[in-house]
DNA sequence: TATTGTTATACTCTATAACTATA
DNA sequence: TATAGTTATAGAGTATAACAATA
C-alpha cells in the first residue's frame, strides 16, 4: 500500500515521513544532549560544520545554515569569545574571514559528535542486518 | 591530550551517525520550509505535537518539547493571538489548561506536514525495494 | 504542601536594514 | 558598483525564579 495522501498534490512516502518524525524527535533531545557541554542547538549545528583543519568562510557558513550572515557573526562572537573558534583574515580576499575551530573547540565538537552519534538503546531492536541494511540505504540517499 | 583520541566509551554505528547527520540537514531545511506559512520550527514543532481532536494539557506539551513550561506559555499565546490553537480549562483539574488546534489550525498543521513530508527528488535514487526496506526499519525503530 | 500555569527578567537566536572595507 | 562581514534594532525562543490559583 502506497503512502499517497489524495488531497495533496505532492508525492509522500512512508520512509520520507518516518525521517522527518525522526528529526522532530531530535528537536526535542538536542537540546538537553547539548546543554551537557554548555552550547545551544544553533551552536552546535556550527560546531558541527567546521571540520577540524578545515577552515571556513564566514559566508559560506551562513549558506550552510541557511541563516542571515549577521547571524553567524553573534554566534561566531560568543563561539570566539569561549575560545571554540578562531576568525582569521583570508589571505586572498582580504574582505572574507575563516573561521576554524582551536583546539578546545576540536575538542569540544568531537565530545558533541561523540555524545550525539553514540547507538542509543532503541537501536537494539534492530537485527544486525537491518542496522547494514539502513545504514547502506541512508548513505545512498545522503549522498 | 583526548583531542585526536578516537577512542569513546560510547558504542557508535554508522546508520545512527546517518540518521543524525539528516537531522541536521533538516535543521537548515525547516526554517524556509515553515516561512511559507508564517511559522517558526518551534511553532511547527508544537503544532505538530497537537493532533486535530486530541487536545493536550500545557504540561504535557512542555514534557513532549521538552522545555520549560513557562516557554511553553509565550509560544502559545503567538500561535493562539493568530487563532491557530485554542486554551480552554480541563474540567477534572482547574489549574490544568488543554490546548486544542481550531479548524484553522488543524489546516495550517496539514499543510505544514504535507510539505514537510512530500518525498524529495534524492528520494528517488532509491529503488522501490530500498524505499520499503527504510520504511520497515524505521519504523521498528521509531515504535 | 505540592502542582499548573503565568509573569518578570535576562539571555540567545534570528532577520532586516544600514554601514565599512574591500573588490 | 558589487560583495563580505559588522552593527543597530526588533522580535521570537529559552531558562530561572517568583508568583497565583488550585489541588
Amino acid at each position: 500500500m502506497t503512502a499517497m495522501c489524495p488531497k495533496s498534490k505532492h508525492r509522500h512516502c512512508e520512509a520520507w515521513q518516518l525521517l522527518v518524525r525522526f528529526s522532530f524527535e531530535q528537536r526535542s533531545t538536542l537540546p538537553a544532549l547539548a546543554a551537557e557541554l554548555d552550547l545551544s542547538p544553533a551552536q552546535c549545528h556550527l560546531l558541527n560544520l567546521i571540520e577540524p583543519d578545515r577552515p571556513m568562510p564566514m559566508g559560506e557558513l551562513a549558506g550552510a545554515l541557511s541563516c542571515d550572515a549577521s547571524n553567524v557573526t553573534g554566534l561566531v562572537d560568543r563561539l570566539e569569545s569561549r575560545g571554540l573558534v578562531q576568525r582569521s583574515p583570508s589571505p586572498e580576499d582580504r574582505r572574507v574571514k575563516v573561521l576554524s575551530l582551536t583546539p578546545l573547540g576540536a575538542r569540544i565538537r568531537a565530545a558533541l559528535l561523540d555524545r550525539m552519534t553514540s547507538a542509543p538503546p532503541t537501536l537494539g531492536k534492530l537485527s544486525a542486518a537491518d542496522q547494514r541494511a539502513l545504514a547502506r540505504i541512508l548513505r545512498q540517499l545522503l549522498d
